[in-house]
DNA sequence: TGTACATCAGTGAACGCGCGTTCACTGATGTAC
DNA sequence: TGTACATCAGTGAACGCGCGTTCACTGATGTAC
C-alpha cells in the first residue's frame, strides 16, 4: 500500500485507467500507450503486469465480471422469495450498467470473457441457452413456442432489461440519467413474476462460442 | 453498369466491403486500406467516394438506415391492423438483425448516424423519448410508474426485441442460427399487445445527443 | 545498526507495422465537331 | 465514322503518426549476515 516511489499499486491503477477508457471511448480504444500515460507511468511499464494487451483487457473483462456477480449475488441473498429475487437481478442488472458502464461494455463482449476463470454466478448460463435450444428442437418450426415455458419467460426478461441497459449506456435513453434507468427497470420487471427457474438474471456472463 | 474497366460501381462496392468488413470484426477494423483491398482497387481509390473514413461509415450507417426503414414500412404496411402492425415490427427488427448484422451494429453506435439526413420513419423516436421523459418527471420518484402507459408498455417492447437482437448478433444466443430468431421473436412479442401509441418499433433509429 | 548483494518495478529509446491521407500520374471514357 | 480534347476514376509511392512490444538500463526495496 505503499505509495511513494515504485507507484505501489499499478496493476489495479492500469486497470482502472483502461476501464475509464472503455466507458469514454469503447473497448477499441485501449492501447497500452494510453493506459500506461493515465497511470503517470512510461509505455513500457504496464508489461511488468500484463504479458500483452489481450491479458489486460482480459483482466479487466474478469474483474468486470466479478463486481457483477458480487451485486447479483448480495441482491438475491436479501430477498424474499424466488420471484423477488428474480425480478431484482433484473434492476440489478440495469443499476450496474449505468453505474459501470466500462464493465457492462466489457461483458458485452463476450470474445473477451475466459470461461474457464469466471466467478461463481455463471454456472446456471449454459444450462439456460441449452435449455432453450432444446425447447426450439422438440418444438414444430411451425407450431408456435409455449408461451408459458420458463425458457421462454425468463428470455423475454433477460432481453429486456440487456436491451433496457443498453439503451442507456450506449443509445437513446442516455440523457435520462441513471435514476431513471432504475424506475424504469423497477416498472418493467414488475410485468414479470417468477418462472420458477433459475433465480437469477446472470445476464453478463453468457459465453459465446468462438 | 459497365464493369470493364473503371470499376463500374466502386461506391457501393467499398460499402459492401465495408459492410462485410464490420459483420466479422465490428465498427473498429474497418480501414481505408481493407476496405479497398476487398475491393480491389489500390489504397487511394477509396478517395474518389469519400471524403474520409467517416464520411465511409457515415454513408454505411445512412443505407442501414435506410434498409431498416424499408423493412418496417413494408411489415407495416401489409398488417391487418395496429396491434400486429406493432408486433411484427418487432419481429421485423430482430430479422433486420441476424440477416443483416453489419447493419445493426452501425445503428447501435449512435454516433455514427447523422439525424440530419435520416430516411421516413424516424421522425416518432424523439417524440418517444421526450414523451418517456415526460412520465418520468411528472411521477414522483417515490411512486411506482404507471405500469399501463403505453410509454412503458412500449419501452418494454422495444427493449426486448432489441435485446432479443443484440444477443443473436453480439452474444450468446449467435450459436442458435437466425431461424430460431424469428420464432423466438415470435414468441416474445405475442405477449405484447398494441399499446395504441406509435404503430413502429423504430427501434434501429434512436438518436443520441453527442 | 550496518554493509553487500539480489530482486524487482519502472524508464525511455527503439523497432517494425498498419493506418489515414495526399498527390502527381496514367489510362479509359465521354463529348464536340 | 473519325479525330482532338476534356473529364474522370483508379494507381502506387510517399508522408507522418500512434500503436504493441522489446530491451538494456537504473534506482528503490528486501534480505542475509
Amino acid at each position: 500500500m505503499n505509495r511513494s516511489y515504485h507507484h505501489g499499486d499499478l496493476k489495479n491503477a492500469l486497470l482502472d485507467a483502461a476501464s475509464a477508457l472503455v466507458a469514454e471511448q469503447g473497448v477499441d480504444a485501449v492501447t497500452m500507450s494510453k493506459v500506461a500515460a493515465r497511470s503517470k507511468v512510461s509505455s513500457g511499464a504496464p508489461y511488468r503486469h500484463f504479458k500483452d494487451r489481450q491479458a489486460l483487457l482480459r483482466a479487466l473483462a474478469h474483474r468486470a465480471a466479478a463486481r457483477l456477480g458480487e451485486r447479483l449475488v448480495a441482491v438475491v441473498a436479501a430477498a424474499p422469495d424466488h420471484a423477488e429475487a428474480f425480478r431484482r437481478s433484473g434492476v440489478e442488472y440495469v443499476r450496474f450498467a449505468v453505474e459501470d458502464p466500462a464493465s457492462f461494455k466489457l461483458l458485452s463482449r463476450g470474445e473477451l470473457i475466459d470461461p474457464s476463470d469466471l466467478p461463481p454466478g455463471r454456472t446456471g448460463d449454459r444450462a439456460f441457452v441449452d435449455g432453450l435450444a432444446k425447447l426450439l428442437e422438440d418444438t414444430s418450426p411451425d407450431e408456435p413456442l409455449d408461451a408459458g415455458s420458463p425458457f421462454i419467460h425468463q428470455l423475454a426478461a433477460r432481453c429486456m432489461v440487456h436491451g433496457l441497459a443498453y439503451y442507456f449506456v450506449d443509445g437513446a435513453l442516455a440523457a435520462l440519467g441513471s435514476e431513471q434507468a432504475t424506475r424504469l427497470a423497477e416498472a418493467l420487471t414488475h410485468a414479470f413474476g417468477s418462472p420458477g427457474g433459475p433465480e437469477r438474471f446472470d445476464l453478463g456472463n453468457w459465453s459465446r462460442e468462438e
